[in-house]
DNA sequence: CTAGATAAAGTCAAAATGACTTTTAGAAGG
DNA sequence: CCTTCTAAAAGTCATTTTGACTTTATCTAG
């Protein structure tokens, strides 16, 4: 008998912004239904082993092009989930560990997704139990969405390349579940800088034709952990 | 051959307060010495493979207690790191993903910890080149500090039970390595709330006796991560 | 009793915030 | 055209928060 290890695994909490039944945007997520011993028939975090030649980020990369059959707008690690009761049974040789990552699909492509009896999108506010600890999960990153959305470009991860400021409201009062004031939104984000006005308009609406406005490609504030920037492994100039 | 699955690994980032030779508190850590092939003789964080049977946590915690035979004041996951090219040799086979956590200990304590030819404090500011992608860990765990340290007890775990206004504002200045108003940091550490007077005074200063206070215990704001509320995960063993 | 030191409290102007009002520029339909 | 409807965009104002600073209080040491 070999040294026993943990499994690993890959899973990803994959979020849009759908309408509802009244027109409004609000927060969803991809699941899929589980087809096998524990937890037979309820719904789970896409996910999977992670393969021995895989970056962790391309591993859930891949668990959302496998259920949605999109790519990510937006990409974050999450947790690592590692407690040795995640899995009912009590034998510990089938304990695993979940690295799960975040992330976030446009709007208009998530309409396109793949759906079956067996993936489905559900309103994030309104979750039956799922399997495992994933409630628990998706409680979590729910929580660093709405952190992250104040000081990031985060939005940006549900919207088209340009965009019109009631549009980028409407992604924040989504994703915090509140009203905002549009006068003093438009006064946070031009204090912000983070986006900017293309000097292009919105036609075709039945009022004061909008500005479009794109993000600021020249910043980027955001945590995305340390891998963050991409050729820069070199620095420490000593 | 079996299945091949990357390794999994724990490390921990355990930080301190030292007085500096000027007798300042400066943010310190504790790193070993490798003894082993890859990087050998460089300094890198203390860590190891994860044992079946072991919360991530724990294994954190082990590690803190087998380098510095201390217990943490706080303990906080990190990251995952799991980039194909973390070791040096070209070889997969070898690859691990490493859970990572951060430490606090008391600088009381601190004093008292282990320290030998492989195992030794070094200011967080001035650190040489570290074995394996540590240097950035170690950064990281830094911004994750500094950032936290705001809406968080945080600077508890640096402290004892009891502590003046000055004593807990030294924290942070250590920490965010800037001089703070004390005037002001008194005026926030008081809005706040977290903090609450003992009605007991430091004596035997030369100068007037300051107020003793303590965290209020009945409130925990901070993001332990999903893992977080006080009673939940406490009675996990029955 | 005085000097030295820091705690603790207070002052004040600038900046940020939240709630609100006014003006502007289009579409739509008589 | 001209009026109406709608939301964009700009502006107002009182309150709160923040940063820099001053004043007063209370201890020890000499």
């Amino acid at each position: 008998m070999l040294s026993e290890a943990p499994a690993l695994a890959v899973s990803t909490v994959i979020f849009t912004l759908r309408p509802d039944a009244t027109g409004n945007m609000k927060l969803a997520l991809a699941l899929v239904r589980r087809i096998r011993k524990p937890f037979e028939g309820l719904w789970a975090l896409p996910g999977g082993p992670l393969a021995m030649n895989e970056d962790l980020g391309d591993a859930a990369s891949r668990n959302l092009r496998e259920t949605t059959g999109l790519q990510p707008r937006y990409l974050e690690q999450l947790y690592a989930f590692g407690s040795l009761d995640r899995s009912p049974g009590k034998n510990t040789k089938d304990r695993v560990v979940s690295i799960v990552y975040w992330a976030l699909v446009g709007s208009d492509e998530a309409a396109a997704a793949i759906e079956s009896e067996n993936v489905s999108w559900f309103w994030a506010d309104e979750l039956d139990k799922l399997a495992f600890d994933h409630n628990l999960i998706v409680e979590y990153a729910l929580w660093r969405l709405r952190n992250k959305l104040e000081y990031s470009r985060l939005a940006h991860g549900f919207l088209g390349e340009r965009f019109t400021l009631a549009q980028l409201r409407e992604v924040y009062e989504a994703v915090l579940g509140k009203e905002l004031d549009p006068g003093n939104f438009r006064r946070m984000v031009e204090a912000n800088g983070a986006v900017v006005a293309t000097g292009e308009r919105l036609e075709g609406t039945r009022h004061r034709p909008p500005q479009l406005y794109r993000y600021d490609s020249s910043i980027d504030l955001t945590d995305l952990g340390p891998l963050k920037p991409s050729s820069t492994k070199q620095e420490k100039k000593k």
